[in-house]
DNA sequence: TATTGTTATACTCTATAACTATA
DNA sequence: TATAGTTATAGAGTATAACAATA
């Protein structure tokens, strides 16, 4: 059944790679894109954080983090409160909005890829959320 | 099993964008890009095509796919020649050092990942395996 | 001196709008 | 006039290098 781990390590990141190409152009109708919405996400299962600590959680670089959270920090859905006893360091903080935002983005988010997910059988949707999981801990081991 | 078909799109689409952002950081080693890869995929799967159908197979505007065309034929990936019939267009091929390229890089691509699924069980492969098909037919399907 | 975060800068990927050449 | 492809331009996402503030 498993031929060969590499030629699924290729067709796995084409795969990947041309499912994020849509979803980052189909989401023109919400507020945040998948970056955003990813770092919120994180925000809000794993509670505030320092951004270094986030851009490690999240796997970019402190640079990279440190847009992201001023994006959202622009749209409000995101507070930045120092650090109680290091000056140098932040806390950011999901705001009360951003989390109004995640819960409602839940709900609506990525029409288009639920749409197609519904149309499938039980079985294929079975194998996909065991996928996701799998995937999951592929991209949470340290580096 | 499974709870929320729109669950399940957020989850996929956090999981997948993540993964993206790890595969394109990880491949400076490489002569081409993810993009380039897949282009190149296409090409080698479905033979010669024109710009515009190759812009449409990997679902991308007409523009998006002249710069990667230019950028892999400067390359030497892809030869351009003449239409034999209609003067507007032009055909895309894979060279033949494209070819050379797209066996090699099947072997040693995406090594990073590949390390990673040779620890997972049979099981697991098995299910990515599966998700990897589902995903392909989702992107494929008419916009 | 080491650490945290930011600023400056640059590159890739993608898009839309406008243009050119051909049909 | 319509179509195929390109050029011009812009914006998101990411990186590395250099800097400032604090420990």
């Amino acid at each position: 059944m498993i031929s060969d781990t590499r030629a699924l390590a290729g067709d796995l990141a084409l795969a990947v790679v041309r499912l994020t190409r849509h979803l980052r152009g189909r989401r023109t109708d919400s507020r945040v894109s998948l970056t955003q919405m990813s770092a919120m996400a994180t925000l809000s299962q794993e509670g505030a954080m320092t951004p270094g600590a986030l851009a490690a959680r999240e796997r970019v670089q402190p640079p990279s983090m440190t847009r992201v959270i001023a994006s959202l920090h622009d749209l409000g859905l995101v507070e930045r409160t120092p650090h109680p006893t290091d000056g140098r360091q932040i806390i950011v903080t999901l705001s009360e909005s951003g989390a109004e935002l995640l819960a409602d983005e839940a709900q609506a988010r990525e029409a288009w890829l639920t749409e197609r997910l519904e149309k499938l059988d039980p079985d294929s949707l079975a194998t996909l959320q065991r996928a996701v999981g799998i995937l999951s801990t592929l991209v949470s081991e340290n580096s």
